[in-house]
DNA sequence: TTCTGAGCCAATCACCGGCCTCATT
DNA sequence: AATGAGGCCGGTGATTGGCTCAGAA
């Protein structure tokens, strides 16, 4: 069974440069700095899943779902700048979901709650 | 019906491909099934998140990095840019494991010559404060060490 | 009724300036290209041919 | 308990990485 | 001189669906 050699990356490389190249203020990068963008990337999906499974966990299931990731969004800082792009593929009916599950676990596990920073740095 | 590949609608546009947008699905699912016990699952929603994500994550670091680019007038991102856009945006904790693969990177780039005393020190390489911000970072690091092959070149 | 969604609040004050970039970047790709909202059930009309025609084990695998 | 849906197989072929040339710095 | 974009080529792993039973409900 083939396994990462080291200075290589699972996903391949020529796929995360056409994703960087979507961006048309890109024009020019270099190969080190796909390779850093592509590892980075690596260990971002290692993360935001391990976190997923740990939701999965508390509620005592074996298969990570996608509400284990969209909740992860909400909750790890991180991740914040996901919350625009998470909801899209279900956007009414989980949102509605996610309330009433947020609702129920309130009373019984006390999570890591977001600090809600009041409107310093909004600006429209 | 048949005979135009897109979806009835009202769509009359040019969309962009799905494998230009996204990395390959099983690449996604494999590194995902890596972090996870063995017995665990991945539902079909998840695996098709994290890969939309990852498009996200990826545009989101390159995006500061070419704003600093532009910044220092320089027109090539290296490297360094996207080491330091990682810190900029909270994901310092992952630099510990990218700079050490980094440097295996070089090693088997470079012209079959592992990398130089020079580079090392004088290579440029972003060094953050050494301030841990989440108990992550050594996670990582350890991350990295398991990748690092025990035999060396 | 529908609340205005749930409306984000940023609190990473590290990425809210990118995050607003990004949302311009994102709008602007998305009326340029009109980027695909639902899945394609595939992606190669020819993989999916060849896909259909493989002989399967009687559990539904694929086999020589 | 009921019944949904994720893992399981591996052959083709779209695509990735490694070259090349040419442009840019 | 050094290095990246773009194009070409050949080798190769991602793509792919029907059935079963974990396991969600």
């Amino acid at each position: 069974k083939l396994e990462r050699l080291p200075g290589t990356t699972i996903i391949p490389l020529a796929r995360v440069k056409r994703v960087i190249k979507e961006d048309k203020d890109v024009s020019l990068i270099n190969a080190e700095a796909i390779f850093c963008v592509a590892y980075a990337t690596e260990l971002f999906m290692e993360y935001l899943v391990t976190e997923g499974y740990q939701r999965a966990k508390r509620d005592k299931r074996k298969t990570v779902y996608y509400k284990d990731l969209a909740s992860t969004v909400t909750e790890v800082e991180q991740f914040e700048f996901l919350e625009d792009v998470i909801p899209p593929t279900l956007t009414l009916k989980t949102a509605i979901e996610r309330r009433k599950e947020a609702l129920e676990n309130e009373g019984s596990a006390p999570k890591k709650q977001k600090t809600i920073k009041d409107t310093s740095a909004q600006t429209p | 019906m048949s005979g135009s590949a897109n979806q009835s609608g009202d769509e009359g546009d040019i969309d962009l491909k799905e494998q230009d947008r996204f990395l390959p699905i099983a690449n996604v699912a494999r590194i995902m099934k890596k972090a996870l016990p063995e017995n665990a699952k991945i539902a079909k929603d998840a695996k098709e998140c994290v890969q939309e994500c990852v498009s996200e994550f990826i545009s989101f670091i390159t995006s500061e990095a070419s704003d600093r680019c532009q910044q220092e007038k320089r027109k090539t991102i290296n490297g360094e840019d996207i080491l330091w856009a990682m810190q900029s945006l909270g994901f310092e904790s992952y630099a510990g494991a990218l700079k050490i693969y980094l440097t295996k990177y070089r090693d088997t780039t470079k012209t079959d010559r592992p990398t130089t005393a020079k580079e090392k020190e004088d290579g440029p390489i972003y060094v953050p404060q050494p301030s841990g911000e989440h108990g992550t970072e050594s996670y990582y690091n350890a991350i990295a060490h398991q990748y690092l092959d025990p035999n060396k070149n | 009724p529908i609340q205005a969604a749930d409306e984000p609040l940023y609190v990473n004050a590290k990425q809210y300036h990118r995050i607003l970039k990004r949302r311009i970047a994102r709008a602007r790709l998305e009326e340029l290209n009109k980027i695909a909202r639902a899945r394609k059930p595939y992606l190669h009309e020819s993989r999916h041919r060849h896909a259909m025609r493989r002989p399967r084990g009687p559990g539904g695998r694929f086999l020589s």
